[in-house]
DNA sequence: GGGCAATTTCTAGAATCGTCGAAATAGGCT
DNA sequence: AGCCTATTTCGACGATTCTAGAAATTGCCC
């Protein structure tokens, strides 16, 4: 995990409409939910929910199924892991330690 | 923390020369750093910088202290870790028990 | 009060974003 | 083959973002 990489992924969730689309794909559970369902769910524009989608499934934070006609999305735990880990770690969130990490900071 | 709340601070970091601020001032420690040091450090224009910090002081990630002419910036940890519990916990990330909280999911 | 150093505000321009409706495509069923 | 449903692409629009240089501000010190 780069900075890069965890820069797009949080740019992806930095969005009200994208983060209830991922909110409301994580609560769906293993099963995912396709496309439609969501959008009858969100009340949004299909376009603009394929739009939004596009972005989740580009940073990886959203990976899609084909079961016939219809496209299951499904939240990637994993990845939404990887971003949670690099915050605590990288950007180390617990107060506690965050110095120790840093010789310059030693002042 | 609601979701747009969770959505401006995740909008904050998700580009890669704030979340580089960000992560500076992480680094720095409890000491902080004031805006001349992020400027020389980072290689920005003090205007584009001012303006970077003043999204992320907006949504609370970092604070900022007078201290005779300079300002000193500071992580806010404790908002970053409201952040992480919230993408843990309402985005659960563990895979497990993700959709025991959703009914709806239980099919 | 004059000057200096640190930071912000103003102005501007290119770029990207968010949204939508309409049209196009994909994929299976009869 | 023809149709129907699900989803994506296209075209467009206003809004916002990112960046930087120049000018203004703030606050201290002599």
């Amino acid at each position: 995990m780069n900075i890069e990489t965890a820069a797009s992924q949080l740019e992806a969730l930095g969005n009200t409409t994208r983060l209830t689309i991922y909110r409301t794909l994580v609560r769906a559970g293993q099963n995912g939910l396709p496309v439609g369902k969501l959008q009858l769910k969100l009340d949004i524009a299909g376009s603009t929910l394929s739009h939004h989608l596009r972005k989740l499934v580009g940073v990886n934070l959203v990976s899609q199924e084909r079961q016939a006609t219809t496209l299951i999305c499904r939240a990637n735990y994993s990845s939404m892991d990887g971003l949670i880990s690099y915050l605590a770690d990288e950007c180390c969130a617990d107060s506690a330690g965050c110095a120790a990490e840093s010789p310059e900071a030693a002042a």
